[in-house]
DNA sequence: GTCTATACGAGGATAGAC
DNA sequence: GTCTATCCTCGTATAGAC
């Protein structure tokens, strides 16, 4: 599951819905509301994350959040847009910055989602099973796995134009191999928390296909970079409105 | 989901249940049954391996069998006995031979998996749906990540022994790539089947980590090898008997 | 805005006729 | 061995009281 926060730009345009100004400090009536719809999505975030979208259930998630189905259903309507506002719920972290090249990016960002393991978590279960037929969230993946795909593949290609890659490396394949790796660590991950390091086994194959891995950063080095660069705690709880690819 | 037919041992070892002597030419009371059950058995394939565990339901494999609910679950008398059924049916195909190496093994159980496409995709939707909690299969695909991690790394530790694998490589982070980079490439598969090669992505990891690729054969040869070999379609059926760790 | 009560359907599983 | 009919549970969603 990479990069929980690189989302579909589509699904951040929001609907003609209404604006809820969730963490803006309105006193008006909508601030209780805003509270409620966090409490929903912070539940709903775990209980998709352990139990899939299938296995979830509204009641589960209500009783999480401490209030009754109906009231859930009150402020979304159907399971399906409580799926799509988990998923565009972005306390998601970006490891980001034109300091850093390529694969440092990708490793730091492997880095900063250890902070949000909740959100990983949930992307790497609905990813898996959204794979299944009918799924609501079946083609936000899909789309996902080839903007993914693409973006690394260009990314490769401009390292093979600075002669950064060793020449044998076919760039669409090694973006291929990252968005795989990063998939599959995530999964074992998911049945063996402690023994995996996404981090370490990403670093590892760019270590493998850089003509000179003396340029890559030490995931220590990323790691300290983080810490200082972490933003706070603001999170933003985007609304629920449905979307056409959801 | 690396080597669909590496079940765990476990499961072979078969309850103290009934010999149904699937295939062996009998032609008592139990041939028919035993077709019914190759007929339920296949439709369960087909089914969960497109909705998987959860998104499957009795009446959709019944009606994919010919048959009604209630018969399906005179055979198999709970959904959990048919996915345990289903998982051990083994038409499932092994590259095997002392004549390869390790690598050879490894990208040419990828090129057999392409003749058996609906296991590749049944295990590759049940390992990641089973990843979530209270799943019945869980604890079955965690024990085989564990034991694949195992016998790879084993498979490193002895190249890197025979000086054939690239010093710097570590034998442990090379058996979690492997595993991670073979579920990873089936995941994106499932969204984009037409894209992905798994051998493919395989073989240029491998490429990567070995002092001497000269010594990888080709995906041709390999291919050319398993064509000759490939055994004839019988195809056994194992009883559905329920096991503790399903 | 939040609750209780409930309608409605789907899915797993059982009973018993043929 | 296969079917029809049915039970029970659970999950989504709605109606309407407070």
């Amino acid at each position: 599951m990479p990069e929980p926060s690189a989302l579909d730009p589509a699904a951040q345009a929001g609907g003609p819905g209404i604006e809820h100004g969730a963490g803006r400090g309105r006193r008006g009536p909508y601030r209780k509301s805003a509270e409620r719809r966090r409490r929903i999505v912070d539940a709903a975030v775990e209980v998709f994350s352990e139990q899939g979208y299938r296995g979830a259930t509204i009641r589960t998630i209500a009783a999480r959040a401490g209030i009754s189905p109906s009231s859930l259903l009150h402020f979304y309507a159907t399971k399906n847009e409580l799926l799509w506002a988990t998923m565009t719920h972005r306390d998601s972290v970006r490891f980001t910055g034109p300091e850093h090249s390529f694969p440092d990016r990708v490793v730091g960002q492997a880095i900063a989602n250890e902070d949000v393991p909740h959100l990983v978590r949930l992307y790497g279960v609905l990813t898996a099973e959204a794979a299944t037929q009918d799924h609501p969230a079946r083609g936000y993946f899909a789309g996902r796995f080839a903007v993914l795909r693409g973006q690394y593949a260009d990314e490769f290609e401009a390292l093979a134009d600075a002669g950064l890659l060793r020449p044998d490396v076919d760039p669409a394949v090694a973006a291929v191999t990252v968005v795989a790796l990063w998939d599959g660590v995530q999964l074992q991950a998911l049945y063996d928390p402690e023994v995996i390091r996404a981090a370490d086994v990403l670093r590892d194959y760019f270590r493998l296909v850089l003509t000179d891995p003396g340029v890559l950063a030490t995931p220590d080095q990323l790691g300290r970079w983080w810490q200082e660069r972490r933003p706070s705690g603001a999170d933003v709880i985007a609304d629920g409105d449905t979307n056409e690819t959801l």
